[in-house]
Parts: C-alpha cells; sequence; structure tokens
RNA sequence: GGGCCCGUGGUCUAGACGGUUAUGACGCUGCCCUUACAAGGCAGAGGUCCUGAGUUCAAAUCUCAGCGGGCCCACCA
C-alpha cells in the first residue's frame, strides 16, 4: 500500500501539471539489485547462491514476476506513466551506465580499493552499509575475566571472549584511581600467553562492568578507533564464513559460538574467570532491508569503498539548492551528513595494475549504488545531450522520508559530482503507511493490507482518494472507513451528473444567460475553491483540495444549489424561461469545473461523465482559472442568508417530523434592515425551497440578522 | 544521549500567517422517500484542542518546561 500511496501522489502531481500545460516526462523504475532481493529468494525458492548462474537466473525471473504484480497494481490505479520510458536497474544499458559512473569515480580517485575492518553478515557472506545494520536487543552474558599484570589481577570486563585471540591491547579510563598504577604496563593474556599493552583513553566507561575493556580487531567501531589511534597490530581471528582462524589456536574451524562457548569453559577451569553476569545488551544486526536478522562482525577485508565524506559540504550545498516538500525533511538531509562517521582508510590503490584479464567482482554491491544515478538514466547523460538539457535536472523527486539517508543522499551526491549540477529542482517526501489500527504494517502485527485487497472491493478512484489524503511528511493509515466515504462521493458524484444531465437535454450552452444570485453565489464559491486548488497543488499538497472539492460538491452544490434551483428548472412556465435557461447554465459550468479539478484525482469517474457532458479528455483539457470577475461579495452574503433561512425551515419540519416536501401555509421573517434588503431579492427562492404558500417579511430593529415565525 | 515530527469529541482527522460558534469522516440518537441519489436527506448529542507556565487586549495556533507517542542517528566492551 505505500507503493500505491506514493505513485497516486506523482500520478496526481502529473496530470496536474499536464493539465497546467507542462510536457511531463514521466518514466517508472524498478530497483531491482541488492541483497534485499537475494536474500528474498534463497527464503522463498529455497536456493543458495553456491551455483551463481542459476541463482542469478532466479532472481530474475522473481525479480520479473515482481515488477509484473507492481506494474499491475499501477495499472489498476490509473498511474499515468510514460511505459515506454521504463527502466529496470537491471537491464544492460542501465548497469553499463553504472559502470561508466563508476569507472570516472575511479579515475579521479573517488572509488578505491582497500583493506578496512567492514560490517559483514557471515550468514549472508557480504559487507553491508551502515545502513543496513542496527542493533537487536538480546539477552548475554557478561564475562569477568583476570589478566596479569606484575603479580596482580586486572579484571576486564566482555561479552565476547571468543575475541581473546584478536585482544591486542588493554584500556583503561585515565581518571579511574582503580587502575592508575597500571597504566603504560602490559597485561598477560590467559590460554595465549600474549602480553598486550594497558591504555589509557577517555573512550572508557568507568562505570561499565570492571572499568577494564580489552580490545580486539575487530569487536566494535571504537576498536577500530582505538587500532587506529594507538596504531596497534591487526590480528584476525574470524573469517568470511564466521569461523575462527588459525590465529585461534585450538578454537580454530570452530564457529563463533562453539568457540565462545569452549573457550569461556576452559577459562573457568583454568581459573580466570572471576564472575559472569546476565546481561541485556544491544547486538549490532543485519536488520535494515532484510529478514536475516544475524549477528554482524567487523572483518578486515579487501573491499571497494566510494569516498563520500570529503563531499559532505557540497552534498548540503546542493540539497539547499532544492525545494523540500515538506521544508523540514532538508533538516533531515542535513543531520545525516554531519552525524554520518567512519574512521577513514587514506589507502588509495594504484589502478595500474597491469592484469591482463579483468574479473568481476564477486561482492554484492550495495543497491543505492545502482539506484542513485536513475536521474543520470532518465535524463540520457552522456547519451543525448538534448534530452539532458531538457530534463535535467529532474523537476520532481519523490520518496518516503525513511530513504532520505540513502536514495535521496546518494543520488544528490552522485549526481553533483559527475555532472556538477544539483540533481532535482524539488522533493516531495511521502510518510509511511500505517495499517488500520494506525501501527506500522508488520506481519507480526498481522495489520498488513496488500493493494490487491481494496483494489478487488473498491474502484481505482476510490483508492486514489483514500491516497490523496495523506500529508507530506507525515504517516498515513490506511483506512476501510476511509475507502468507503470516498466511495460514496464517487456514487454522490455520479448521481448528481444524473441529475445535471437530466436536465441539459434541452440546454442550448447559451452562454449569454441573466444569471441569478444563487448563481452568482455558487459560482462565487466555486471561484474561491478553484484557487484554492491550484494554491495547494503547487505545492503539492493534495489532501487540503480534495477535502474543499468534496465538501463544495455534496454540501454546497448538491445538498443547497440543486435544491435551491429545482423550482426554476421544472417550472419554467412559473419562473421563466431565461432563469431555468440561467439554472442551466451554472449547473453545466459548475459541474464541469468540478470534473477539471477531480480530473487528477479521480480520472476515470472524470472521463466518464465529461465525454457526456463536454465530449473529449477532461486529463486533456486545461486547468480551470479562477474567474474573479464572477466573484460577488453580494451574492456570496446573499447565498449564505438563503442558506441559513432554509436550514431554519428544514429544522421546523423536522422538528415538527414533517416531510421536508411538506407545505407550509405562513412563514414570516423579521429582519435587520440589511438582512431584510438581501432578503427580499431572494424571496422566490426561499418560497419555492421551503415550499411555503405565503411569505413575509418585514423590518425589525428587535432581531440580529433574522428571526423566523413559521405556520 | 542528540535531532526531527506528533498529541484536537468514543475512534480517526482538518485547522497552526494568533481574532466570530474549532473542520470533516466513521460511529451514535431522532426524524424524513425532497419528481438525481435510502449506498440518500434533515436535525441532534458528544471537545479541559496532553499538562503547566509565559508573551498578548486575545493562544488549539507563538515561546519555554514537563508528560506521552513515533521516526532517524549515536552508544552499550
Amino acid at each position: 500500500m505505500g507503493h500505491i500511496y506514493n505513485h497516486t501522489w506523482i500520478d496526481i502531481a502529473a496530470r496536474y501539471k499536464r493539465m497546467r500545460g507542462y510536457e511531463v516526462y514521466f518514466p517508472q523504475g524498478f530497483d531491482c539489485h541488492g541483497l534485499p532481493t537475494e536474500l528474498k529468494v534463497e527464503k522463498e525458492l529455497g536456493v543458495r547462491k553456491e551455483n551463481r548462474e542459476d541463482f542469478i537466473d532466479k532472481c530474475i525471473s522473481w525479480t520479473e514476476k515482481a515488477i509484473n504484480r507492481m506494474s499491475k497494481q499501477f495499472d489498476d490505479i490509473g498511474y499515468s506513466t510514460d511505459w515506454s520510458l521504463t527502466y529496470r536497474t537491471m537491464d544492460d544499458d542501465y548497469m553499463r551506465l553504472i559502470q561508466e559512473t563508476l569507472l570516472e569515480f575511479y579515475s579521479k580517485g573517488i572509488l578505491y580499493r582497500a583493506k578496512h575492518p567492514v560490517l559483514w553478515c557471515p550468514r549472508c557472506e557480504t559487507a553491508l552499509a551502515k545502513a543496513e545494520v542496527g542493533y537487536v536487543e538480546c539477552e548475554g552474558k557478561l564475562y569477568h575475566i583476570d589478566l596479569l599484570c606484575e603479580g596482580h589481577r586486572l579484571t576486564i570486563a566482555t561479552t565476547r571472549p571468543e575475541m581473546m585471540p584478536s585482544c591486542v591491547a588493554v584500556f583503561i579510563h585515565p581518571d579511574d584511581d582503580r587502575y592508575a598504577r597500571y597504566e603504560g604496563k602490559k597485561a598477560l593474556l590467559p590460554i595465549y600467553g600474549r602480553e598486550v599493552p594497558i591504555i589509557a583513553d577517555e573512550a572508557v566507561e568507568m562505570e561499565f562492568g570492571t572499568g577494564v575493556v580489552y580490545l580486539c580487531t575487530f569487536g566494535d567501531e571504537q576498536d577500530i578507533a582505538w587500532q587506529k589511534k594507538y596504531r596497534l597490530p591487526v590480528i584476525e581471528s574470524i573469517d568470511s564464513r564466521g569461523i575462527m582462524t588459525g590465529e585461534a589456536g585450538k578454537y580454530a574451524g570452530l564457529s563463533i559460538l562453539e568457540a565462545r562457548k569452549e573457550i569461556a569453559e576452559d577459562l573457568i577451569e583454568d581459573g580466570h574467570i572471576r564472575k559472569i553476569e546476565k546481561l541485556t545488551h544491544s547486538v549490532l544486526s543485519h536488520t535494515e532491508r532484510s529478514s536475516c536478522k544475524s549477528p554482524i562482525e567487523l572483518i578486515p577485508l579487501y573491499q571497494w569503498f566510494i569516498n563520500v565524506k570529503d563531499y559532505l559540504k557540497q552534498v548540503v550545498e546542493s540539497s539547499q539548492q532544492m525545494g523540500w516538500h515538506p521544508s523540514y525533511m532538508l533538516g533531515r538531509m542535513i543531520d545525516w551528513t554531519e552525524t554520518m562517521d567512519w574512521p577513514r582508510d587514506d589507502v588509495r590503490v594504484c589502478s595500474k595494475c597491469g592484469a591482463k584479464k579483468a574479473v568481476g567482482v564477486g561482492d554484492v554491491a550495495d543497491c543505492w549504488v545502482d539506484s542513485s544515478v536513475t536521474p543520470l538514466v532518465i535524463s540520457g547523460w552522456n547519451r543525448n545531450d538534448e534530452l539532458f538539457d531538457k530534463t535535467y535536472p529532474v523537476s520532481l523527486r519523490p520518496q518516503g522520508y525513511e530513504i532520505i539517508r540513502t536514495w535521496a543522499f546518494y543520488t544528490i551526491y552522485r549526481c553533483m559530482l559527475l555532472t556538477g549540477d544539483k540533481c532535482f529542482d524539488e522533493l516531495l517526501i511521502n510518510g509511511m503507511v500505517a495499517g488500520p489500527d494506525g501501527r506500522k504494517m508488520s506481519k507480526s502485527l498481522g495489520n498488513v493490507i496488500e493493494p490487491e485487497e481494496p483494489l478487488e472491493k473498491y474502484c481505482a478512484d476510490t483508492i486514489r482518494q483514500w491516497a490523496a489524503g495523506g500529508t507530506p511528511g507525515d504517516d498515513y493509515p490506511f483506512s476501510w472507513e476511509e475507502c468507503d466515504h470516498s466511495q460514496r462521493f464517487l456514487i454522490k458524484l455520479w448521481n448528481i451528473s444524473r441529475f445535471i444531465m437530466m436536465h441539459l437535454e434541452d440546454y442550448d450552452g447559451e452562454e449569454d444567460v441573466d444569471l441569478r444570485d444563487v448563481d452568482y453565489w455558487i459560482l462565487s464559491k466555486l471561484q474561491v475553491l478553484v484557487s484554492e486548488c491550484s494554491v495547494n497543488l503547487d505545492k503539492y499538497v493534495f489532501n487540503i483540495p480534495l477535502t474543499a472539492i468534496r465538501s463544495f460538491l455534496w454540501h454546497d452544490f448538491a445538498d443547497n444549489y440543486l435544491e435551491m434551483v429545482k423550482h426554476r428548472l421544472y417550472k419554467p412556465e412559473i419562473y421563466g424561461e431565461d432563469s431555468r435557461r440561467a439554472a442551466q447554465h451554472t449547473l453545466k459550468r459548475v459541474l464541469e469545473t468540478v470534473l477539471l479539478l477531480l480530473s487528477p484525482y479521480t480520472p476515470h469517474i472524470s472521463e466518464e461523465i465529461w465525454d457526456t457532458l463536454v465530449g473529449g479528455y477532461c486529463s486533456l483539457s486545461s486547468w480551470p482559472k479562477a474567474d474573479k470577475s464572477l466573484i460577488s461579495e453580494d451574492a456570496l452574503a446573499k447565498g449564505e442568508l438563503l442558506v441559513e433561512v432554509i436550514s431554519e425551515i428544514r429544522r421546523f419540519k423536522s422538528e415538527h417530523q414533517m416531510s421536508l416536501g411538506a407545505e407550509l401555509a405562513l412563514v414570516e421573517i423579521q429582519a435587520d434592515s440589511i438582512s431584510a434588503d438581501k432578503i427580499k431579492s431572494i424571496e422566490p427562492d426561499i418560497k419555492a425551497t421551503g415550499r411555503i404558500n405565503e411569505l413575509k417579511t418585514s423590518v425589525s430593529d428587535k432581531v440580529d440578522g433574522f428571526g423566523l415565525r413559521i405556520k
């Protein structure tokens, strides 16, 4: 439903801009590569990636199935993309362009290969981006292990005793009086009998565990920082499959968990363990965009890196040149550039390797490597200069807030470096779709709605109204009630149209008509509505115009105006042919304009009615302009008075359990002089709409506004 | 720990350049077949606009603090 949600937004924007006269370049892309796909295929089809060719085939067919399903959903909601422009990140042309951009980065030294501790998932056997990991809270044990220092016991605390073979130093806090005397000395590791330096550093948390921590290469990011800062050696005791290496001595060949168990037993047996505490802690795990959830390791490996840190200032500057909707989302981008951190490795690898045969890299690239060049792909960068000049920067980037730090960030970064220019004029940021219960959609909560279910139950224009109801940047729940209401609105619109069509059968389309106060009233309100819609749609605010259109059509137009002109339509012999024609003209004009306003939201029903009412396509017509000459303050005031008087009469009938069609013998209105003037001019409308036989209006200085006496 | 967003009748929600009676939906109550629509219409009940303080003639709206919720980031040897 998230895709239905934001693609409806994009489609409304595209349809609106077309009607405003823009030539809208509207391609749809599909993001295909990456770990999420691989994990899905492994899980659902039960295949492993040992057989690379077979695995890739399975990934491609799975992805194509997903694309077909999504494309059908988009077609089902009337998504007006130009399918001939569709791009897929797994297409050869697309991949070629990715490679070109990477080669350009390589030639500039921005892309480089280096050995560096990376976040590594032993289960998926791949390096992960920082954005792909998160912390999972779980139960663990904190082992207090005695080390020896000049005959004294120095007790460290660790949750990972199996990292002992990788220990290269022990750290204490410089202000910690308990351990001050050990600073600069050496500690002896049990089992391995190796001596490591004892170093004082501010980063040690004195309150945690024993206040003494051992540094292993690499247990966490702090270890990386310390290893670099103090130029300590690196000992790799865990390999890329999560198996202990030869450095682990007798534990070599064991898995991490097996080694943890055995080394702990040995330490206990030898009397080196002073205490084991239970501990709830957060373990860095493979959490994002994946169902893996395995704990991750920091393993030094040769990997390809792209230097973003040196260009953050430019990314921020580029982002500031764009319009963000809502504007505070720019702040999230800047926050990200300010807080992202990774100890930099300055190693650059020479490109002149002299290899005779190029061998593809076996690693799985971060999927953002593909998806962050889309503005270049669709604009024909390095392919078609004419197209590029016309379509770059992209006018509007729609996306969710959860991938500002990834999709938006990497896209702005790469396009800025490759083109020297910003890649978007504006960004429209949507929130997440929550379940009907208001909570995040998740399988475990059982509140997931797949698009097929509402699409089966409701028509596309109903789903689109639901989607248009969201606010930029805010999360938005899926709501069956909102769908019900939206569906009923369509029926209402249909019935209004039937009524109007019925009365337009003999309408000659004469424009030169003698409009009455009531006509000016509804036409005035219509002009206000048109400008309200334009102002908001220009800001990509969709919910406010839709609500305003629905309220106008349902309540002002149907509940009030239609009832107020029925007598003129049905009895021209009493009220005059020209009055009837004025009403016909107004009915047609209002409905036409409302159909144009609704067209971006509910294109299907709008076209259907438009075809009968006007002919042709309303989505190809021009967006209406508010005609200020039709706004009459006097008519607005008279119309509101008429609504109020009719409302009083309806209330009376309701209280007396009378039908609204029941006739009233006599109604007397007392009004102050200003209101009385206005009321007198709309007396025929009051009389006819209220089914009043005799209506008397008199001026009274005792009332404020007006009062009614009904018999 | 840092940042951002949010808190409005039973439920969901609009409004946030300060200014009549706070919007609408669902639900609820009563009534009514208006020569379009009962999948409709009319009328009605229901609110300390999270709490407190401040600015102001005036605060749902602005400021600060607190409480509660959400998201992102960081930390947890």
